[in-house]
DNA sequence: GATCAGGTGTTACGTTATAACATTAGCGTG
DNA sequence: CACGCTAATGTTATAACGTAACACCTGATC
């Protein structure tokens, strides 16, 4: 067995985070089948966000059967409403929630994307920041229609 | 003659607009064609973003001739170059910039965009909210591909 | 009027996403 | 177990957005 990290590693293999996706799963009277447990697996362990037919390629190609488009679109919808995957519109790709494993206490996220590799970071931005942002929103008599703000990025690594 | 409105009114009729994106071409040695012309019209004219196909309907239904998505695609690139129209990524929509007549001495903006009707007002937000959201971006070892922010938003008249 | 660049036309195709309907799987009830 | 219901998935077609590649035309310059 290979060399255990730290408590926080251990937690976060993918392994764990899918045990923690059915357990939500089944609290809430729905069902992780088999078809929505590879898919959520396969956006775990690209570490970025993924296209539907990304996802597609990543069945017919790891997992050695076919998954056609229109069923990863129903089973990321599916996940999304389980907050176990969210859809980036800016990218127009989709990324596992980055807490599945403990209990969604969270702020709300915004997630940077870098437009480079498509790797994201979900943070959280802090609350006077978000409640001037909303101000300005307000004073022209408009309102967020989402509080999950998406900001194209570039992370170091892309950045020249 | 009908009866005329203010000052900034006037200033802001879709022909005064178009004889300042025309000069506003010519001092940079390019050319507002006659069909480049017309789609920013098509975009003035609509006071909400569109979709390049929806331009391509504007132009045969109201033009009464046609232009090609391809067309209408190279020619908004083209009014992009020239800072007279901006992409929305989020709506996947264009919309006419709002400072076309005031020499682009401006803040960069930002983008609200109603998810109804696609009507886009386009803010200012302060300069220390703006500082604020880029420290919590670098904090993760990202940079903002852009400042030109982009926001899902409701306005009042959409928003039950 | 020859040449050259910029602008436009045309066709084809790639990517993202959804609609509509058929089929199958799981599960409770008599 | 058979039945019937609902959730889940399969299948096909198509809509919406966007770009590549190449042909043609037009207007300016020499």
């Amino acid at each position: 067995m290979a060399t255990p990290g730290t408590r926080e590693e251990l937690e976060q293999t993918t392994h764990n985070i899918l045990e923690s996706a059915k357990s939500h799963c089944e609290s809430r009277g729905t069902r992780l089948t088999e078809k929505r447990r590879q898919v959520l697996a396969g956006l775990l362990d690209s570490k970025r966000a993924l296209s539907a037919y990304e996802l597609t390629d990543y069945c017919r190609d790891e997992l050695g059967y076919p998954l056609q488009a229109m069923s990863v679109y129903r089973i990321l919808e599916f996940l999304e409403q389980e907050n176990l995957v969210h859809r980036l519109n800016l990218a127009k790709k989709y990324v596992a929630c980055s807490h599945i494993v403990c209990s969604h206490e969270h702020e709300l996220p915004q997630f940077l994307i870098c437009k480079g590799c498509f790797k994201v970071e979900e943070i959280t931005i802090e609350r006077k920041t978000m409640t001037s942002l909303n101000n300005s929103v307000e004073a022209v008599g408009f309102n967020l229609a989402s509080h999950q703000l998406e900001f194209d990025c570039l992370c170091v690594a892309c950045d020249d």
